[in-house]
DNA sequence: GTGAAAGCGCTAACAT
DNA sequence: ATGTTAGCGCTTTCAC
């Protein structure tokens, strides 16, 4: 019994039927008049004389049902009353929806903008539309809204970044909901079985500390902010463990692993900031920073020339992600780069895998590899 | 017959029955070993032995209908199920979902990331939640979402961005979807009635070109990319006009009005830089930029930076929307703010007042102050 | 104060 | 090849 597996078609994605990122509809907004409400499938039917299961089966897919003429008939109706299917009565009858959630830490930091667009076009590509949220780094929120949105009828998830633990979501799970994380999976607790999509988190942080390292710097810092999830746990060990390979004892003095203020809601380029600071104000100042991603590393670049440093002369900065602006800012960041278009098609695809029981496996757990993009923000090291 | 109104309570906001942001159902997560489906108010009834009305009476607002008794094992049930109303079947039923839509020109830019966590507190305050899409200036995929939205039970639409013309979404609005635009309204053409909250584009403009005439700019250039919304039709106005006004001639030679390249996808840094370009290899190149945006802000500063400019001593640049990296860039950007968390607050405001019916007049519109932000990226003409 | 029943618009099983 | 029917889970009269 997989009740699901009807709707979606053998490439994995939603049938047709739900008509999104199809052809020309543009054409059709509200013919004949009609000025009240939607038209419904009972009003379509009647115009063709069919009747409404008739309708349903040509929308759905199912043409070869009847004849050619009849078809005929009901696509004109159809588009002389402008009809357009309730999701809802479809959802409520089938299940589920079109439509696959995605839930961010902050949809003002633009690498979550870019990682959204991308999930978009996946997803659209398999007649598939996305509801994107704004979780805030906030168990609570996250919980919220991923309750909502399976009251909703949306059974696929994706987290963009998820905190230490998903237990939080672990009746969700157990009710239907497909989940795959943009982050090293969960330790599996409570069984919870997650799937999840992720670039290679210490083997990018491993590049951009070899950077450093090969242009001769010798004491490199890490700002971060705090570590709640496993991303970031991946990295900061990896930046601790290039560091040992090369002989280096990582210290905490040159860790950045603070909130900016009080309150979880420091903004990443604040970050940054306030880690510059603290870092640069000590004797023997770190001469090259790795920051946990752009927006943090732009703060970084920002607190360097408040103290009055060059950038790349007194110190250099990598970040992580590799955003759009990073080429724009003065000096243009190195930096990190992820894969998004590939590993946000992999997890729209391992994602309707799952929901269309096509893949009831063990967990799959997708890694592809960083890419450093060397640009002006480092130089070699003076000393 | 105003059939939403009966599920809006006095202040505007939806029921809090759709009880998102609201308290902690953070511990109810599956609890029963409720392993497959999603409780249903029937199971919930049985359980408190009532009827299914009597709890969607309690969950509804209308708990004066019965006993405190009863209140309370009806309130227990729930919370022993875990029991989530299903949206859907309210939807279907009621004829809408408390969600607002909202429709962005590109989620990557972070300024429409601010645009949608400002709605989405705005809407959050109000019971309701938010549905962010990418319309990407693209009135096809506009018209789409917007159908989509329709059918999915939403009721209300903020236009992020909207194109010159609203008539694609004629039929929409007739069909009960209320939009406003963050814009100036359309003409109204086809008795098109939308309601518009914005900056005030024309004095925010002003404040930019003023600023820099202050500071001895004789020749100032606007760099916009295409012109195709209302907000940029007032900007380039507003431009010219302040010019005039300060007995300079605006020349198409200070304006930068192309796409970056084929396609309209020109990513705005992109066009800030292919406009900085064009206008510095002109004789008597413009000394004061005024930029469409803060991310084509960025890219005159690149472009100028590349012709081995320095900013502020060869060129003054301001840009608009005063997105918070502004604050970190390199020099720090002179921009005009957009008031944006009273500007969505309007918005939904006005929306969800069109949507209970408590506003059925012609069309609100809601225009805010701008204001200059004056940081390092202007200084003194040389000449 | 509480319950029974109808029905929102659709799809899918089961006739024909 | 096409129609009939029974719900999906909820809200909402309308009875009691």
């Amino acid at each position: 019994m997989r009740p699901l597996s009807n709707k979606f078609n053998k490439s994995g994605g939603f049938d047709s039927s739900e008509n999104f990122g199809s052809s020309g509809s543009s054409e059709n907004s509200g013919k004949l008049g009609s000025s009240g409400k939607s038209a419904t499938i009972l009003e379509v039917a009647r115009l063709a004389g069919v009747s409404p299961s008739t309708i349903s089966n040509a929308l759905n897919g199912k043409k070869n049902r009847m004849s050619g003429e009849t078809l005929d008939r009901v696509m004109r109706a159809v588009r002389d009353l402008g009809y357009e299917p309730n999701r809802m009565a479809r959802g409520l009858k089938t299940g589920f929806v079109s439509i696959i959630g995605l839930i961010v830490p902050s949809v003002e930091n633009p690498f979550w903008g870019a990682f959204a667009r991308c999930a978009e076009h996946a997803a659209m590509a398999r007649n598939c539309q996305v509801m994107l949220c704004n979780g805030e780094r906030d168990i609570d929120r996250e919980q919220r809204y991923a309750e909502s949105m399976l009251s909703l009828g949306i059974r696929g998830l994706i987290l963009g970044s998820s905190p230490l633990s998903m237990k939080h979501l672990g009746g969700l799970a157990r009710r239907g909901l497909k989940i795959v994380a943009f982050d090293r999976a969960g330790s599996d607790e409570d069984g919870l079985k997650i799937d999840s999509v992720r670039v290679d988190n210490r083997g990018g942080v491993a590049m951009a500390v070899g950077h450093l390292l090969r242009l001769g710097h010798k004491r490199i810092a890490f700002v971060a902010g705090p570590i709640n999830s496993a991303n970031r746990i991946d990295r900061l060990e990896a930046y601790r463990q290039t560091l040992r390979a090369h002989g280096i004892t990582p210290t905490p003095a040159w860790e950045w692993l603070e909130m900016t203020s009080a309150g979880s809601k420091g903004e990443d380029s604040k970050i940054g900031l306030a880690g510059a600071r603290h870092l640069l104000a000590q004797q023997d100042a770190p001469t090259g920073f790795v920051a946990i991603n752009d927006m943090t590393a732009f703060g970084v670049l920002a607190g360097a020339r408040e103290a009055g440093l060059h950038i790349p002369r007194d110190v250099s900065v990598v970040g992580f992600d590799d955003i759009h602006i990073g080429n724009m800012s003065n000096p243009p960041l190195t930096t990190i780069r992820q894969p998004l278009d590939a590993l946000m098609q992999a997890a729209v695809s391992v994602l309707l895998d799952r929901m269309s029981g096509a893949n009831t496996g063990a967990p799959t757990h997708v890694s592809l590899p960083a890419e450093l993009i060397v640009r002006g923000s480092c130089g070699r090291a003076k000393e």
